[in-house]
RNA sequence: GCCCCCGUAGCUCAAUGGAUAGAGCGACAGCCUUCUAAGCUGCAGGUUGUGGGUUCGAGUCCCGCCGGGGGCGCCA
């Protein structure tokens, strides 16, 4: 928001430097680390250095050399526009604003643009976030959530940053676990089906759980269990069999189970405010993916053994011309003829560039996919697709339990639904105690914003490449660093707002300043918001919905600091009761604004 | 055997190579007749696993070691 202004400073500090010989390092600049007082700093470190270097230091310290540079430099910056004043401190050139000024510019400026406050200018280019790629049949677990969570957000941040988004679902409707459940289903509890969209997807995962059981080889098992086993065992072949072929009876199972496990899917989707644009099903890119195969052959990316018995391979070292390994080599495609994850990926990959015309694609899957996805990237690279390069895995650490990792097929997995319904019950429990004025047709749903704002945000707030065991007592906490917490200093920032509109206050847009002594509460809050389209901005640019979630966080601490320090309503002087109203006004846009990229609902009483 | 990730306060986690390594939880002490106490303020808590190296400057980069997790051609 400031650029101007570091602008004119840089210019002076370049002429200081051009007129005294020094080779000046690029200029960094960051915001003035200490609270209650405003405006950015660069340091001379970098170019004592290389000045030291060059032999022309004078066998100063560096440290001490780059004080002098700074003592230099404010000593011929003389006045600049909106400047208070400037200091040179261990090295660094702290330029600090005139608050009164700035405020009234931030202020003014988030009052202006509303929910397009940070909105970055367009890019010109198009990013394609996949997430959301449970298997059918499987419920969604909590796993599935961070994944969910994380891609949401990060199609939040790409968008509003200025990147055209397209949100891309990818379900695994294909495979051998899909056909378990239907064998399960179709020997032992045909015709039967659970009233209720999550009852029923839940439910197939039971019949998962089960078909495990009776699959699962045991120990010391009698010859009768062994046979009974194995006669389970060719029927569930004989199913991926038949499916295979086309059989009608089968298939149309297959649609209606899928179709039940799908519905289940698009509620938790709606839950979490989620709308996909595209859905790629792996059942419709496995056919095409086939293809493929016979293109990278012809291209000589891809050897094909199955002449000599053996699959489909590409040495992905050894035509990259790599000595050391590092893809190592992989098999997209079966000696049977059937496709790999791999090769649907590749599939998909061309699609993303030639239907999508996706210029970054980015993938949010599990880390331990890391090798397969920087081997399908490597073999998009090898295919001529020069968007290779901005193909992006965001992989994510496991969310395992206290008693381990998670397991659909053993039914050990926390599922989505379940922690949303307890979320809903406690936030309710702590409203009947303590929020007297919420509406009775409100409650629930205040409820459900909190309580998924709480489980959403302790997704967010830990590093993606950092596992999480869950406990749910963590990921529902209301109190301290957590969703909560920001969605509460929202309603405070309201509460004002709403009291100021009942007193019939109006608030003046124009006329009033910013001309009065701040607090440090009211800096550190100002400055808080002026963050926000940098950090829109960074946390894009490295994917890290983290960068996000630590800001909001620090926003909202900074507001409730100011709110409990800082008067508004009671303030006489009406100039600076008009500021102050402003600045809640603004705090309040932005606190939503930085809740939305987030996937947190904004409430405004709770 | 090779590759990737992690190791920071009692616990859970932050920290574009830069100023005094920060939060939350937990503990302790305060603050509700005053804009919502899901809050605020104070206090305590650290040899950043370890040994070297690079650098003016290392939690951050490089090498070794220890500890934990994950991955490595016909699973996804």
């Amino acid at each position: 928001m400031f650029e101007k202004e570091q602008g004119l400073i840089e210019e002076k500090i370049k002429a200081y430097c051009d007129a005294n010989g020094i080779a000046l390092a690029p200029l960094k600049w960051t915001a003035i680390p200490f609270a209650g007082e405003w405006g950015i700093a660069t340091s001379f470190f970098q170019t004592a250095a290389d000045e030291a270097r060059a032999g022309k230091g004078a066998g100063k310290p560096v440290p001490a050399r780059a004080q002098e540079m700074a003592e230099q430099v404010k000593g011929q910056i003389g006045s600049v526009d909106g400047v208070s004043r400037v200091d040179a401190v261990k090295g660094y050139l702290n330029v600090y604003y005139k608050t009164s000024e700035y405020a009234h510019r931030v202020v003014d400026e988030v009052l202006a643009s509303r929910t397009d406050f940070g909105r970055g200018a367009p890019k010109g280019e198009r990013v394609m976030v996949e997430y959301a790629q449970p298997n059918t049949l499987h419920s969604f677990h909590i796993g599935h959530a961070r994944n969910t969570i994380l891609g949401e957000t990060l199609a939040r941040l790409t968008e509003f940053a200025g990147f055209e988004t397209i949100r891309a679902s990818y379900p695994g409707d294909l495979g051998l676990g899909v056909i378990t459940v239907m064998w399960m289903y179709e020997k032992f509890y045909k015709g039967q089906e659970p009233q209720g969209v999550h009852e029923r997807g839940q439910w197939l995962l039971k019949l998962y759980v089960e078909a495990n059981v009776l699959l699962e080889k045991k120990e010391n098992e009698t010859p009768e269990e062994t046979a009974q086993r194995e006669s389970y065992e060719a029927e569930r072949r004989e199913m991926y069999r038949a499916y295979d072929a086309g059989d009608p009876s089968v298939r149309e199972l297959w649609r209606v189970t899928r179709e039940w496990a799908l519905e289940e899917l698009r509620d938790v989707l709606r839950i979490l405010d989620v709308k996909m644009d595209v859905w790629f099903y792996e059942s419709e890119v496995d056919e095409p993916s086939k293809a493929i195969v016979e293109e990278l052959i012809q291209k000589g990316i891809a050897d094909d053994e199955r002449p000599q018995g053996g699959a489909v391979i590409v040495k992905i070292d050894e035509k990259l011309g790599l000595t050391k390994e590092k893809y190592r080599t992989n098999v997209i495609l079966r000696r049977d003829g059937t496709t790999l994850y791999l090769t649907k990926d590749l599939a998909l990959a061309k699609v993303k560039f030639e239907t999508y015309h996706v210029d970054r694609s980015i993938y949010v899957v599990d880390v331990r996919q890391s090798l397969h996805l920087q081997q399908a990237f490597a073999i998009l690279k090898l295919w001529g697709f020069p968007q290779a390069d901005k193909c992006y895995h965001l992989g994510y650490g496991f969310v395992s339990l206290p008693e381990g990792a998670m397991s659909s097929r053993r039914g050990r997995v926390v599922l989505f639904k379940e922690v949303y319904d307890e979320a809903i019950k406690r936030a309710l429990a702590v409203e009947s105690e303590r929020s007297g004025n919420i509406p009775e047709g409100e409650r629930v749903k205040i409820a459900e914003q909190i309580g998924l704002g709480a489980l959403v945000y302790s997704m967010l707030a830990v590093d993606n490449n950092k596992d999480i065991v869950f406990d749910i007592n963590e990921a529902l906490s209301f109190d301290g660093r957590t969703g909560p917490y920001i969605q509460n200093a929202h309603v405070r920032a309201n509460s004002i707002l709403r009291k100021a509109r009942e007193a019939r206050y109006e608030l003046r847009d124009t006329g009033y300043g910013f001309d009065f002594e701040l607090t440090k509460h009211e800096i550190e809050l100002i400055e808080q918001i002026s963050q926000f389209p940098v950090k829109v901005q960074q946390a894009a640019n490295e994917y890290r919905p983290l960068v996000m979630a630590q800001y909001a966080y620090d926003l909202a601490n900074a507001f409730h600091s100011f709110y409990h320090a800082v008067p508004v309503l009671q303030t006489e002087d009406e100039n600076m009761k008009n500021a102050r109203l402003g600045l809640v006004a603004a705090a309040k846009q932005t606190i939503a604004n930085a809740l939305r990229l987030l996937d947190i609902q904004a409430p405004d009483v709770m």
